[in-house]
DNA sequence: TATGAATTCCCAAATTTTCCCAAATTTTTG
DNA sequence: CAAAAATTTGGGAAAATTTGGGAATTCATA
């Protein structure tokens, strides 16, 4: 991983369920070989899609966690379920699996923002509705905010 | 980083939306690679741009913050969002999405401010009310100013 | 095995973005 | 102050991206 993605961008789902991944979201590294994503359920109400290396790095960290738990357990487990290795096609675009499209609550227009190591798909209306109630620009906000800066 | 940005610069937004970074700031480093900026919306009503070395350190920063707490992706979330990787062109240019503009509520006319390790781009009229409205620089003012400084 | 539906692959037009050249202007230097 | 260098500005050409849809392939089912 090199650059981090960031930004955001609208796209709709075409009649064949295809979903284009913008251009800017399909070279995270100099290689030409063509753009892999793993896609699952995010923890929020959203698609979450990884560049496959980056699935590799979050696999790794899975891995690590405790068989012993049955909370851990039943985490993994619950992520890797509903994972996919998706290949872009010859013009960026994925068709979505059903099941993910519902987690997310996906018909046609989706958002598409650029979240560091990860890219994330959500229905424009709940990302709305989630934001609002939860992002408070309050102290403990820009608290955290001066600690990175 | 080695020299601190400063200075203020009047510029416009061209037929095709590209406006000139003045070369006084695109050149924060020895190196001869391009200069690249992240752009992001600013605390104030205006966008500000780091130089991408100063970006990738908050990045690196976000990427610790443990995802299991929702205030944390909803933080993260919200910075990358709004937040743009852009290359300056061999004339030292660069197009501004337009969501940042509307943010920043710019339409052609701008000012170029340098604040130590980013850069400010405003409307000029917003840069003005906002001057005048904000802040006396009197003794309380600095009073507070003084335990820092 | 035949059939229809769904999926995948690929082509091409329309659009957007990027790249690059060159004139005009500004800044630096002797 | 003049000349040279650097920078800014405008615009044409090329490249990349997006979008829609046809054709081939696969799959499930009767």
């Amino acid at each position: 991983m090199i650059n981090y993605f960031a930004g955001e961008y609208k796209a709709s789902i075409d009649e064949k369920g295809r979903i284009s991944i913008p251009a800017r979201f399909r070279k995270w590294e100099t290689g030409d070989s063509e753009p892999v994503f793993v896609l699952t359920k995010g923890f929020d109400p959203c698609i979450v899609a990884y560049p496959s290396v980056e699935w590799d790095g979050f696999a790794e960290k899975m891995l690590k966690l405790p068989k012993s738990n049955k909370k851990y357990r039943a985490f993994v487990r619950n992520i890797c379920r509903s994972a996919v290795r998706l290949k872009c096609d010859k013009q960026g675009r994925i068709v979505i699996p059903q099941s993910l499209l519902e987690y997310a609550n996906i018909a046609k227009e989706v958002i598409i923002i650029g979240v560091l190591n990860s890219i994330e798909i959500w229905n424009p209306e709940t990302l709305n509705n989630y934001e609002e109630s939860g992002i408070k620009l309050d102290d403990e906000y820009f608290q955290d905010l001066e600690n990175l800066l």
